[in-house]
DNA sequence: CGCAAGGTTTGCACGCTGTGCAAGAATCAC
DNA sequence: GTGATTCTTGCACAGCGTGCAAACCTTGCG
């Protein structure tokens, strides 16, 4: 092993965080897979913590629940992009929701890599009331973080409403783009990823709300 | 007991469906005042059936979980009201929502008669993750249904994007109302019901939305 | 009324989830 | 190298949620 810094200022992550991430990775990839080949109810956590080599006690160090292991992805905001936004021009509805829109995105093509596993983890949510809310709550957390860039971004309190309201906005747009995306032949084709289909929600959602939609 | 009909004309509700309602709402009462008093987690689905006095088995004929009997309120928009919605004037993103605001707060209205059960619930989803992905998967359900009606009176297909953007809005509306009443106050004043505020909700959302929006 | 049909409750058994705890192993900082 | 810190693991245990079959009760009908 050379002791060289892999990178020159980065946070030094050592051995301990980079085994943490790849066996947490690997537990989700696991659980996606069995779920999809035997279906979800029928896979247990020692089934998965035996394929990834660990004890199940320790799959609960890593997810509270066997349904949380399927949408590892969309964690919190990475900062990049919440500061790119927060610092963006314009506290109009308008100039707010495009950039929503395009840090969405970003985020989400960074964050699901891998659009067979969400594709998989989709379906699942159709079948399974309990992974359908799961999902559903991690959506609700990032809408969190978003209600509280806006108001960072506008100069409002926190927990205003006009925030709350917009982050709510956003996060429906978003959910209605990664279904429209998984309901149409999804990975069949790979000619359009989630994110280009969240873009598009947001675009129809332009539309929706423009000076036509005032009569 | 008198054999005449309790109202004339109505679907004759058997002495059956009568007691099922009944102790559905006696085991969703019990849940929520047990959770209140000694924390959800220190509840058993045997102190609540204990409570109402039917057996343990007997909750899961009623409720998948412990957590889906803390929400019983906010089933299907009633038909009335789906027909009131769906058969309503104007196409528009303007009067869709509007009429939205005005059924969803009729609808909590009806639907949640004890504020205080309410209140209690949305205290107990704060602290308990499963209890929130309950709440919003409820949420998510009426969600489907307003699209449905959406697509109904707007004569476009039932899955198609803008019906789905519309509900989005709508429920994220109707969250943020419920969320604000809970957070201020809420139950201490009885001057405010959740209905007020989310009409409230519909209204600054309207003014967010409004051409003023457009810059 | 008497009786058959269908729905509801209950007990029983069972596998699985999820957590607290304490001992041991691996990593880190110095 | 050495101690401190963090992570893993086994163990035990309460509780969840479900399938099944027997008992029970409503309902409708002759």
């Amino acid at each position: 092993m050379t002791v060289s810094d892999p990178q020159p200022s980065a946070p030094a992550e050592g051995l301990r965080a980079r085994r943490r991430r790849q066996t947490r990775a690997e537990l989700h990839a696991a659980t996606v897979r069995l779920a999809r080949e035997h279906g979800f109810a029928q896979v247990t956590v020692e089934m998965i913590s035996k394929e990834v080599g660990v004890s199940p006690r320790t799959f609960f160090n890593y997810f509270p629940s066997k349904e949380a292991a399927l949408f590892a992805l969309f964690g919190t905001v990475p900062p990049a992009l919440a500061d790119r936004f927060a610092e963006g021009e314009g506290s109009g509805t308008d100039a707010v929701l495009r950039d929503l829109g395009d840090i969405l995105a970003d985020h989400l093509q960074e964050a699901a890599p891998e659009p067979q596993e969400l594709e998989d983890s989709l379906r699942i949510a159709e079948g399974v009331p309990s992974v359908l809310a799961t999902f559903l709550a991690q959506c609700e957390a990032v809408e969190r973080d978003l209600a509280g860039l806006i108001a960072r971004r506008t100069g409002t309190p926190p927990d205003g409403e006009a925030a709350e309201l917009l982050a709510g906005v956003a996060m429906a747009t978003v959910r209605s783009g990664i279904k429209r995306w998984h309901q149409s032949g999804a990975h069949a084709d790979e000619g359009e990823g989630p994110a280009e289909r969240v873009r598009e929600s947001f675009d129809s959602l332009r539309t929706l709300l423009g000076p036509a939609a005032v009569q």
